[in-house]
DNA sequence: TTCAATTTCTTTAGGCTTCAAGCAATTGGC
DNA sequence: GCCAATTGCTTGAAGCCTAAAGAAATTGAA
């Protein structure tokens, strides 16, 4: 007679602190070197890191994005991409224009002025990546890259789970 | 003669793309989380994030903390904390009060209302986690654990070399 | 063709967040 | 005691962000 299942059968509370500790320690880390990279920007570039990063998307993209393109790939909010947007075009880094076969669509791309002040800031990011990072080996990023992969893929079945 | 150091010596432009894909990916990671809590608290409890940490922050404090502790724990600014402990102290899930010794201080503690509130949040929001992070083995979450405590040290030193 | 459903984007209300400036209380050097 | 520096918190301006509702354009099935 297997008594773990037994135990596990009426749903007694199981353990989970070390995945809650892991999350925990997952935020911490992101949380830290978001702050690091803002404030880095900020102070170097005078620009958000919102838009640093929609930029980066549209460097990514010669032939521009729609707006719903970028808000699936930063995972935000319509409403917000709206918004990012509208600032960026009257700074004159985007340029919007709306798609002719589809009047619904907007088309953004970096303009002349938008992609080279991006590539200034990327280089530099970079760096500033590099040195957050520089006490990891070769093989610790890695193996962080294959099991951050699987963490990925994991939370995304279980969001596809709840979504049914 | 080493080309290798020639070539750092005159600061040739270096690789670090797999560092910078790594941060990518955990701020994937971390966003992607981040998401299915904020909307699962939201449709369960009707309470946001913010809220949450703060109050678990608070559980950890059977005798309370200062509106500096909390900053500090939580990596955001004191205003941020100012707005978001005036919400839960006018919801009833905090209790504040300034500290005779030094009334500068304001600590602030859960509520039996609020602590309660957040025992019941906190029991579902770990099994949550634990789904999302079902496709790891223990070994996955360990080796995870062990690279991401490096990699936080790692972003710590590089923020104090910068702050000097 | 017609019109209901869908898609793309915008708007709105509310809340979160930062940075910088400012106020009040305390501390420490004199 | 005095007062300059520091500490703890709040305020204000600007921007970020979400969820939900809504407007405009397109699609597709009857």
């Amino acid at each position: 007679m297997n008594l773990d299942s037994e135990t596990k059968a009426v749903e007694l509370p199981e353990d989970h602190g070390d995945e809650l500790r892991l999350w925990l320690r997952l935020l911490t880390c992101t949380t830290l070197i978001e702050g690091a990279v803002r404030g880095r920007l900020r102070e170097r570039f005078d620009v958000t890191l919102p838009r640093f990063d929609l930029m980066a998307q549209l460097d990514r993209a010669p032939d521009g994005m729609t707006l719903s393109d970028v808000s699936k790939r930063m995972m935000v909010s319509n409403g917000n991409v709206t918004g990012l947007v509208e600032r960026l075009v009257e700074s004159g880094h985007l340029d919007r224009r709306t798609l002719v076969s589809d009047r619904r669509v907007q088309v953004i791309r970096l303009t002349k002025a938008g992609r080279a002040e991006f590539r200034k800031m990327a280089a530099e990011h970079e760096t500033w990546i590099a040195d957050i990072f520089s006490d990891l080996t070769p093989k610790d990023v890695r193996d962080l890259m294959r099991l951050l992969a699987k963490a990925k893929g994991s939370a995304q079945k279980a969001a596809s789970r709840r979504a049914l």
